[in-house]
DNA sequence: CGGACAAGCTGA
DNA sequence: CAGCTTGTCCGG
């Protein structure tokens, strides 16, 4: 019998004998074996015979993933250049399971339910942010029970999973959750969860939904970096499915992966958006520009529990200066990042030169150290609007009651449900952010406080952004509410720069990175360095991946972000 | 990864 | 030469 071991840096197969006095264990279970003198779990592959003389499986621990995703862990392997046992712990219960509960049968859609499908086809679905997912959900549920296959369902939350659990439920459908192992490897009719739920153990998917797949949430960030959306899309291609996946602006990577299609009226779905110029507003306002001031006591009107949401998107790390006179903030007039104090002038962090320190809005030549963050921005909106605030970041507690102003990072758009007005503080820093994804990054956040305030044929909530820029291509897009300039931007750029999905890239970082890239032998890929370490470029991740396997691993520590 | 095994060092 | 450390090898 043929096994692989749960030892990451072992990553290959080792045959072992079973004893006459147990049962033949199945493809995919859980065994215990002895070797090199320690104990180590497994996963049996195969059941292959050798004549060698072999030793004894130990012990067989349980359920694994079923026979069928074995290739899967293999494919991600390569796809991501990391060892099989990390997909296949992925596909593994946490405990030792021996039986499975029976499933249910997978229940028709009743007709109310049906009526609230909607129509669209199989492909990428470009759902504006208010827009309930719900009607697409159950029209992959009728495309699944008509195969009489499970339907896998990713939501970008476990909260949100877990609401969509509890509405499907009521419409009378059997859910699992991707925690409940047993229910999902019994073959549950729907299975919902979050990333980590592309791993499901499920036989054979009938269908598959990713709600809201441009979140950087189905990206797993730690090592391998595996993309759920491209691993649910591999499954359905294995298993001949049809996967729906929905985005309020698709990417160009969302987009080459199938067709796409969107509703004609779909700017109804977005929130009311005011774009605050903040350019020829008098210095001495505060935080809040009196446009935004004027909206937040209509929204401090209105019954809405929290009413007021003011998002601050979290700046660096380094110091922060800003004019003694208007309080506007030392920027690098090339890439928008903010200064650093050297001596009497500011230099940028991303080295596009020094200059003398003045104010570029008012011309004041000092400048002073401010604190940058949170808690200041909290005090100064609590001071303008003459009320209490609570201060919402990723490390408060989700229990904190929260009174009607809440102030914070982009954590309030996971942590709050429900407000009249969102404020985009400084929307600046997004478009002038220096990272290639931070206009999307803008669009995405501002789709998501729409999900907060509500869509605009409401006409109850808004979403304001200040910003000081006068034209800027994210800003037009969000006030028409037509991203086709936007898209063809962002599509051009990666294909000129031969990004995702017109290229691959590979970060590969740490002390042994330079040593192991030298031993590789294949000449398809394009090195090149980086303030941290190395980014490999090729047409597909495939090619990188052989040539990282090309190479052997020096000791020390070595990072592989595949893209 | 981490156990096995060999070779090297130390002190009585 | 026992007892311990250090380094390399390799696993069924």
């Amino acid at each position: 019998m043929r096994v692989v071991t749960e030892v990451a840096a072992l990553d290959r197969a080792f045959d072992y004998a079973v004893p006459h006095t147990m049962p033949m264990p199945g493809n995919g279970d859980r065994v215990r074996v002895d070797l090199h003198g320690r104990s180590v779990r497994a996963w049996v592959e195969s059941s292959v015979e050798s004549d060698r003389d072999l030793k004894f499986v130990t012990k067989w621990l349980g359920l694994g993933p079923p026979p069928e995703l074995l290739s899967l862990a293999t494919w991600a392997g390569e796809r991501w250049f990391a060892p099989r046992s990390r997909f296949l712990l992925a596909m593994s219960p946490d405990r030792n399971i021996t039986v499975l509960p029976t499933a249910p049968a997978m229940s028709p859609l009743t007709t109310d339910v049906a009526s609230a499908m909607s129509v669209a086809p199989p492909g990428v679905v470009r759902l504006a942010p208010t827009v309930d997912p719900l009607s697409i959900i159950l029209t992959a549920y009728a495309a699944a029970s008509a195969a009489h296959r499970p339907l896998l369902v990713l939501m970008p939350t476990d909260a949100w999973a877990e609401r969509v659990v509890g509405r499907l439920a009521q419409r009378g459908l059997s859910v699992a959750r991707d925690h409940e192992w047993d229910k999902v490897r019994a073959g549950w009719p729907v299975v919902v969860g979050s990333r980590g739920a592309a791993f499901a153990p499920l036989s054979h998917l009938g269908a598959a939904v990713i709600i809201d797949a441009d979140d950087d949430a189905f990206r797993s960030e730690a090592s391998p970096t595996w993309h759920a959306r491209d691993v649910v899309v591999e499954r359905c291609r294995r298993d001949a499915a049809p996967w729906w996946m929905t985005s309020p602006v698709p990417s160009p990577v969302l987009l080459s992966c199938g067709p796409e299609w969107h509703d004609a009226e779909e700017a109804r779905g977005w929130p009311l958006i005011d774009v605050a110029d903040r350019r020829h507003s008098d210095p001495r306002d505060g935080v809040l520009s009196a446009t935004t001031l004027t909206l937040a006591h209509t929204a401090l009107d209105s019954d809405s529990p929290v009413a007021v949401a003011v998002i601050l998107q979290r700046l660096g790390r380094g110091r922060l200066f800003a004019c003694v006179r208007c309080g506007d903030l030392a920027r690098c007039a090339e890439c928008g990042a903010p200064e650093a104090e050297d001596g009497d002038d500011v230099v940028c962090p991303h080295g596009h030169g020094r200059r003398t320190a003045f104010c570029r809005s008012c011309g004041a030549t000092k400048l002073r150290r401010v604190q940058s963050g949170v808690t200041t921005l909290a005090r100064d909106v609590a001071a303008q609007l003459s009320c209490e605030v609570t201060e919402v970041t990723a490390a408060t507690p989700p229990e904190t009651p929260l009174h009607r102003v809440v102030v914070g990072t982009e954590a309030i758009l996971q942590r709050v449900r429900r407000c009249a007005l969102v404020v985009f503080v400084d929307f600046d820093q997004y478009l002038l952010a220096p990272r290639e994804r931070a206009r999307r990054d803008a669009v995405l956040a501002v789709a998501r406080a729409g999900r907060l305030v509500g869509a605009r044929t409401d006409g109850r909530g808004r979403v304001v952004l200040q910003t000081r820029r006068g034209e800027d291509v994210v800003l037009s897009a969000l006030s028409r509410i037509d991203f086709s300039a936007l898209l063809a931007e962002e599509s051009e750029t990666a294909e000129i720069l031969s990004l995702p999905p017109f290229g691959a890239l590979c970060e590969v970082e740490g002390e042994a990175a330079a040593a192991f890239l030298d031993t590789m032998t294949t000449t398809d890929v394009v090195v090149s360095t980086t303030d941290k370490g190395f980014v490999l470029h090729a047409d597909t991740p495939q090619t990188i991946a052989a040539a990282l396997r090309s190479g052997t691993r020096p000791p020390g520590r070595l990072r592989v972000a595949m893209s």
